[in-house]
RNA sequence: GCCGAGAUGGCGAAAUUGGUAGACGCGCGAGACUCAAAAUCUCGUUUCCUUCGGGAAGUGUGGGUUCGAUUCCCACUCUCGGCACCA
């Protein structure tokens, strides 16, 4: 081979890298710009064992969107950086006595060199590590503005303690009741913690999973059809949001009753929490008097009033909708936000009225001086407030994947029944219990509590007390993990007391068992054997009656509720108990707080001090960065104490408090005059790693910003996250928290949307092969050998099956990204990662895979460099097949599938390898669709086409021509009786009867006709699919 | 048990308003080039039958709708992932 046509793929690529950054050819600042397209990856927590062969999936998917997006015009930021505290750096500090820090930054930087080795095109000037001080010093701020939002307290409830980090851990990290960090047993243990009231946004974190639909409601004489309500429907719609314009009947001349019935028929039933209502002049006239006289069902979420009319304003064809004064208290509390648009110069409804609705309603106005009704036949470009509007609501919708919304869902975990109070037999005591199932309250046969429900010892009675207290403590001995093994055989003990049954007065026994747990709802249940399984086992268990009230969706046995459905029970029950004041509607939340604080060294310390007095103060913010001390003995305890409690210099401080009552720290000789020097101890718990992970994307977009985390403009030019991608494991995790912290940023006036991620996906497991025994056992893949396609054990000879499983150390069969792009190049492994199958599912490594798209890519260069590049124009053909791999490419890159584009490509190849010559014009436009997956070769190659550009980055991402995707001559299969029996070509432009007459000619078909006919059968029907298909149905 | 995703050649997989199932790649087979090998190129490769023209079957299973179903509907089996004594 000739040394012009070799590829050293290592220098090539190491010159690119260096040329990338040495020009900083990615880095972008914040100047307004109106395309702009922010992607991030989940940063990755730098571990000693370097890049798995995982991490360059997701990243090599975003790092071809972004050089899309930046070849059509897009201003992107695409960033990396670091998620470094945590405990694994803190257990292998442990291990091997290196500092944290000391091991943190090596790896950083070995991630680093091994992430630039790809040659991912991030900007690098904005990289950060959650462990930088620049960086948690605002992270200690943004706590200490949840901290000011009242959004922490102090709770020392039993939680979970995990023996082998020796750490506190929230309920999302405990995975079947083992730490998910380490795999230990969880046991609980009281410690006093701090907990976010996560619980506080239970309702939006649900809520906002769901997209919304939105509503537009027309003016006097408008219609659905036209103006920008119309635009606004085909706004929403072609971003797949459910949108209605609905047009109301005679709007030239309406009558409110006609509209009523007419918006109960055709809206009402699609009015849902998430729905949003835009209601133009009299659209949002008639919706404030509809509200404001009858009930909706739900509270919806968005009212948006676009210059209301509000009263008679001289209109003589509405007077009817305006007979009395709105009631706007009603109508403000049938609506979560209301939202009033409106303009100085409206002829209609005078500023003075605007501000009267906007203070009677609570609502948010937006006022411009200069727009008159928002009417008429104006599209949305014309109206950019609205416009504005419609792409805020866009803008905190999210698109993710069900699997994840579902995972949320379920670990919120919301219900809605009752709480009923049941009185305990000849006392005032009253016990609450909570149900999904009111409508079974007449089959309640006994009672159950916790058995660490605080009652228990009031309602015991004598004889019992030794029974009770003995199982008590069995079950408070009983780990986690022994009380759900345990579930089958449930077990329980009688108190001695019963309660009333509030419905029949009938007396039921209170027992205790450890099937009902204190956590959840009020710790204690009424027990209906016949309408719920565990009732039932335990009834059978115990003996305890067992009484039927729903049979086949009826009511039975129960009073007044007899006959009804299950479903109308549970109204007319909860009626029935709110109305007596023996109970009421409830929801209820799985969803627990969530424990912040961690007793571990490698974290953000918490900037809280305590008063002599025990009395909890914020540091003040000039006292960030609270930096981590130093010189730590890390080692953690058995008590739960952090590490930092050890230093007592650090720990034990003095200073004054301020009259914002928040903590100065300072020598006695510092105090102002009129303070009092007083001492105060430290908290000495750290912050989980979700701290710094909850917040980070925000960072990226002012990184260098050292008064504030981030600045407004930053937030408003990139805001929110256009794409996400990442792994699945961080769905009750990460993308938990990071939706409440974002959301109590948004509350607090910090960001402009209520979702952090607009698009997120996640990427599959790259896995790898193993082998396995018929017992199950799996054996390393260097004890293995392969004859004839099958496998076998090297030192039994037993054949072994190949499965796949987790890449492991133990099984030998772990990929290092760094030998292969030592051997192939980064361009390889980027294709290949991407070739393997589609993005989102799991996927095994396969080697000799791999070393076939190295062939694709030196087929690519050898096409470039063997052949000449031509002014000559291809062919008809050629160049319809690069006007398809166009928009294939382009199509397919945008639905996240890389594997199709690249078997397009691999098309084109083939087609164009046979030519002598490579028409530049087409060649081009494949250098260029290639440049996002390859960009080492593509960059290489586009030096042949245009040796006077520094690079292909910015060059334009090709188009394509519709018309030039079809050919001239199309060619029609042919079927009898749904069979295929041949086919043909013919003329685009051939006639249906054309068609079917070509198609008859078809000896094969014509065989197949004639003989159905010799069986007495007749051509029954014709069928003719333009541009496909031309059928016979003989019978 | 509940929720989510899925099942197509020897293997990874394509195929969306229901219209030629298996694109593209891996592997395998044959050939060309070569002293030879590697690399490269060309051809073949769902299964079964075949008189070599072709024919039949075929997308987890069983039904249904249709001229026509991988695609839509009903019932079921299995695999993977998550949650789980949540009243």
């Amino acid at each position: 081979m000739t040394e012009l046509n070799t590829y050293n793929h290592l220098a090539v690529e190491k010159k690119w890298q260096t040329f990338w950054e040495t020009n900083k050819t990615f880095s972008v600042d914040n100047k307004k710009s109106e395309k702009t397209f922010y992607a991030l990856d989940m940063f990755p927590f730098p571990s000693g064992a370097g890049l798995h062969v995982g991490h360059p999936e997701g990243y090599t998917a975003t790092d071809i969107i972004c050089r899309k997006k930046r070849m059509q015009g897009y201003k992107v930021l695409h960033p990396m950086g670091w998620d470094a505290f945590g405990l694994p750096a803190e257990n292998f500090a442990i291990k091997t006595g290196v500092h944290p820090k000391k091991s943190t930054n090596k790896n950083i930087q070995n991630f680093t060199r091994q992430i630039k080795s790809l040659g991912f095109s991030y900007d690098w000037d904005r990289e950060f590590s959650t462990t930088d001080e620049d960086y948690y010093t605002f992270t200690q701020d943004l706590f200490l503005k949840l901290y000011d939002k009242n959004l922490l307290y102090e709770d020392d409830k039993p939680l979970n303690w995990c023996a082998s980090c020796k750490v506190v851990c929230a309920n999302e990290e405990v995975e079947q009741e083992l730490h998910e960090r380490c795999g230990n047993v969880v046991t609980k243990k009281a410690l006093k913690q701090w907990m976010f009231k996560i619980t506080d946004y239970a309702e939006r974190l649900l809520q906002d999973l769901d997209a919304p639909n939105v509503i537009v409601l027309h003016g006097l004489g408008g219609n659905g059809d036209s103006g920008w309500g119309a635009d606004i429907r085909k706004f929403f719609i072609q971003n797949n949001i459910k949108c209605n314009s609905p047009t109301f009947p005679n709007s030239n001349n309406p009558q409110y009753s006609e509209w009523k019935i007419f918006f109960e028929k055709n809206v009402l039933d699609s009015i849902t929490p998430q729905t949003i209502i835009f209601g133009h002049s009299l659209g949002g006239g008639f919706l404030q008097k509809y509200l404001s006289e009858e009930n909706l069902n739900v509270k919806f979420s968005e009212l948006i009033l676009v210059a209301p009319t509000i009263g008679d304003c001289g209109i003589s064809e509405i007077s009817n909708f305006f007979t009395k004064k709105f009631n706007y208290h009603k109508i403000s509390k049938s609506v979560e936000n209301i939202f009033i648009y409106a303009g100085g110069k409206d002829p209609y409804i005078t500023t003075k009225e605007f501000n009267f609705l906007t203070e009677k309603l609570s609502a948010q106005l937006i006022f411009n001086d200069n727009q008159e009704h928002f009417w008429g036949d104006w599209n949305l470009e014309k109206i950019p407030e609205i416009l504005e509007k419609c792409k805020k609501i866009l803008a905190s919708t999210i698109d993710w994947p069900n699997k994840i919304k579902a995972m949320q869902r379920n670990w919120i975990g919301k219900s809605t029944g009752a709480e009923i109070d049941f009185m305990l037999e000849n006392s005032d005591t009253k016990i609450t219990v909570y149900t999904t199932r009111p409508d079974t309250l007449f089959g309640a046969t006994y009672f159950v509590l916790s058995p660490e429900h605080p009652l228990v010892k009031d309602i015991t009675t004598n004889e019992k007390q030794g029974e009770i207290s003995t199982y008590q403590l069995e079950c408070s001995r009983k780990s986690e993990l022994e009380r759900t093994e345990l579930n089958k055989n449930k077990t329980g003990v009688f108190t001695g007391s019963y309660v009333i049954n509030p419905v029949n007065n009938k007396k039921i026994p209170v027992w205790i068992a450890d099937y009902v747990m204190m956590g959840y709802g009020t710790g204690a249940i009424m027990s209906v054997p016949a309408h719920d399984d565990r009732d039932k086992e335990f009834a059978e268990k115990y003996n305890l009656p067992i009484t039927e009230v729903v049979v086949d969706d009826k009511l039975q046995n129960s009073g007044f509720l007899n006959e009804l459905s299950v479903k109308e029970a549970k109204e007319k029950m909860i009626i029935f108990l709110e109305e007596k004041k023996l109970g009421k509607k409830t929801v209820n939340y799985k969803l627990r707080d969530w424990i912040f604080t961690r007793q571990r060294y490698w974290g953000e310390p918490i900037p809280l001090v305590f008063t002599e007095n025990g009395k909890c103060l914020a540091l003040d913010n000039s006292q960030l960065p609270l930096i981590l001390p130093e010189s730590a003995n890390y080692e953690p305890s058995e008590s739960g104490e952090s590490p930092l409690a050890k230093i007592t210099e650090w720990v034990n401080v003095s200073g004054y408090i301020t009259d914002e009552n928040k903590v100065i720290i300072c020598a006695e000789s510092e105090i102002p005059k009129n303070k009092i020097f007083q001492k105060f101890t430290r908290e000495t718990s750290t912050m989980p790693n979700w701290a710094g992970s909850s917040w980070y994307w925000l960072r990226y977009m002012d990184p260098k910003n050292s008064d504030e985390a981030w600045s407004k403009d930053a937030e408003q030019q990139w805001g929110p996250v256009d794409l996400y991608v990442g792994g699945a494991e961080h769905a009750v995790l990460h993308l938990l928290y990071a939706r409440f912290w974002h959301k109590a940023f948004y509350d607090l006036g910090l960001v402009s949307t209520k979702e952090p991620f607009k698009k997120l996906v996640n990427q599959g497991l790259i896995l790898s092969y193993a082998y396995q025994r018929k017992t199950g056992g799996l054996i390393p893949t260097d004890e293995v050998e392969e004859k004839n396609s099958e496998f076998f054990e090297i030192s039994t000879g037993e054949k072994l099956e190949k499965i796949v499983a987790k890449m492991s150390k133990s099984l030998k069969n772990v990929v290092n990204p760094d030998d292969i792009v030592e051997a192939y190049g980064a361009d390889t492994l980027r294709m290949y990662e991407m070739f393997m199958g589609p993005f989102k599912q799991n996927k095994a490594w396969d080697t000799t895979a791999l070393e076939g798209m190295n062939k694709f890519l030196m087929k690519i260069w050898r096409l470039f460099s063997e052949k000449e590049i031509s002014e000559s124009c291809p062919s008809k053909e050629l160049i319809k097949l690069t006007h398809q791999t166009v928009k294939k490419v382009s199509d397919d890159i945008d639905n996240f599938k890389f594997n199709t584009a690249i078997s397009q490509m691999m098309i084109w190849v083939n087609a164009f390898q046979k030519l002598d010559t490579i028409p530049k014009i087409s060649g081009g436009k494949f250098v260029r669709l290639l440049s996002p997956f390859a960009p080492h070769l593509a960059e290489e190659l586009w030096q042949k086409f245009s040796p006077e550009d520094k690079t292909i980055s910015f060059k334009s991402w090709p188009s394509y021509k519709e018309e030039l995707l079809v050919e001239d001559e199309v060619t029609y299969a042919v079927q009898v009786n749904g069979k295929l029996r041949g086919d043909f070509s013919i003329s685009k432009t051939a006639t249906k009867e054309e068609c079917i007459a070509a198609a008859k000619k078809l000896e094969k078909v014509a065989k197949f006709i004639f003989e159905a006919e010799e069986n007495g059968g007749q051509i029954r029907k014709e069928i003719f699919v333009p541009g496909k298909i031309v059928g016979f149905v003989v019978k």
